[in-house]
DNA sequence: CATAAAAGTGAGTAATCACTTGCAAATATA
DNA sequence: TATATTTGCAAGTGATTACTCACTTTTATG
C-alpha cells in the first residue's frame, strides 16, 4: 500500500460518505487526493474497484468493533455492551459508517452477513437470561441500534443520547 | 396534469427508486416514459424540480397513510395500529417507500416532520397506558418500525412477518 | 551499476450528462 | 373561425463522465 495509494482510498472514502457513490467522479477523486486521474484506474482497476477496496477495510473495521462483544461471556454486559455501541463510535470514524449506510440504499449493498455474529451473539445472551423468544428479542435490538445508528449519522449523536440511558433500563442491564 | 406528464412522473419515480436519484439520466426518464427529453424541461424546469414534483405527491400520500392512527381514541389500538403499519402497505407503493429512504441517504433529505404527528399520538397513547417514558418509548417503536419498514423493501416482507406478532405481544396490544 | 518492474503522469477518448432552442401540433378562448 | 396559449418534439449545446494510453520517474533486484 503506497502512500498515494492511501490518499485516494481516504478522499474517496470522504467524498463518497458526503455525496454517494455516484455522485463524485474519479476525477474529483484524483484533485482531492493529489494524484493524477490515471492513478486511480492502475491501483483499482475502475471506480467500482475503488469502492470495493473501501469495503474491504470496512469488513475488517467492523468485525473489530464488536469483537470484544461476541467474546464476551455476561449475557446482561452483552446486551448492555450492544445497546452503548453507536454511542461510542469516534467522530473520526463517522464518514465510513455513512457511507455503509448510503451504499446500503444507493447500491443495495447489504452488509448484513457481517453483523450476523453479533446478532447469534445476542440471541445467545438473551436466551441465557430466559427471555421467551430470544432471536427476535435480537432482532429487535437490532433494528432499534441500527435506527439509532443511523439518527447520530444524520442528525448527531445529541438526539440520541436520551435513549442510550433508556434502553439499558428498559432491558435491565 | 396532462397524461404525458403523469407518464413522467411515474416513470421518475419508478427508476428513481431502483436506481437512485443520480444514477438515472434524463434521457432514460423519458425513453421510459415515451416522450421526448424535452417535455421533462418543459414541465418541470429541471431535474431538481421533477423530484420536488413527486414528494410532493409523497406528501399527501404518507399523511393519508396514517391520518386514521392519528384520529384514533383507543391507545392500545394506535399502538397496535402502528407495529402493523409497515405490513400492510401495498406492494405497488413499495418503490415510492423505498425512494423515501434511498433519497434520505443520498441526497439528506429527512422527511422527518412528515412523520411527527404520528410520533405524537404514540407518546400520547404511551402516557394513557401509564408507561413511565412516552416520548422515548415512542421514539424507540418509532426505530423499530423504520428499520422494519427498511427490512421489508430490502429484504422482501417476509424477513419480517415474525416480528410483527412478537411485537404484538411484547407490547400487550 | 544495470535492468526490470512498479508507480505515477497528463493528454487524450467516445459516450453521456442536464439542459436549450426553434418550430410544429394540439387545445383553449374570443 | 381566428388567434393566442399550451403541449410536444427533435436536434442540437458545452460540460462532464469513466476510462485508456504513451510516456517518464521511482523503486526494487541481481
Amino acid at each position: 500500500m503506497t502512500d498515494k495509494q492511501e490518499k485516494i482510498l481516504n478522499a474517496a472514502l470522504e467524498l463518497f460518505a458526503i455525496h454517494g457513490y455516484n455522485a463524485v467522479s474519479t476525477s474529483k477523486i484524483a484533485k482531492e487526493a493529489n494524484v493524477s486521474e490515471g492513478l486511480i484506474f492502475r491501483h483499482f482497476g475502475n471506480k467500482k474497484g475503488l469502492l470495493d477496496a473501501i469495503l474491504n477495510q470496512a469488513y475488517e473495521r467492523a468485525t473489530l468493533l464488536y469483537s470484544h462483544i461476541v467474546s464476551e461471556e455476561d449475557p446482561k454486559k452483552t446486551i448492555r455492551e450492544t445497546i452503548t455501541l453507536p454511542f461510542r463510535l469516534k467522530e473520526s470514524e463517522y464518514h465510513f459508517w455513512k457511507l455503509q449506510f448510503k451504499l446500503k440504499w444507493e447500491l443495495e449493498i447489504s452488509g448484513a452477513d457481517k453483523v450476523r455474529p453479533l446478532l447469534e451473539k445476542m440471541a445467545w445472551a438473551f436466551e441465557e437470561l430466559n427471555y421467551k423468544e430470544p432471536c427476535k428479542e435480537a432482532q429487535t435490538l437490532h433494528h432499534i441500534g441500527e435506527s439509532i445508528l443511523g439518527g447520530i449519522l444524520r442528525d448527531g449523536i445529541e438526539t440520541q443520547i436520551p435513549l442510550k440511558d433508556f434502553l439499558l433500563k428498559k432491558y435491565d442491564v
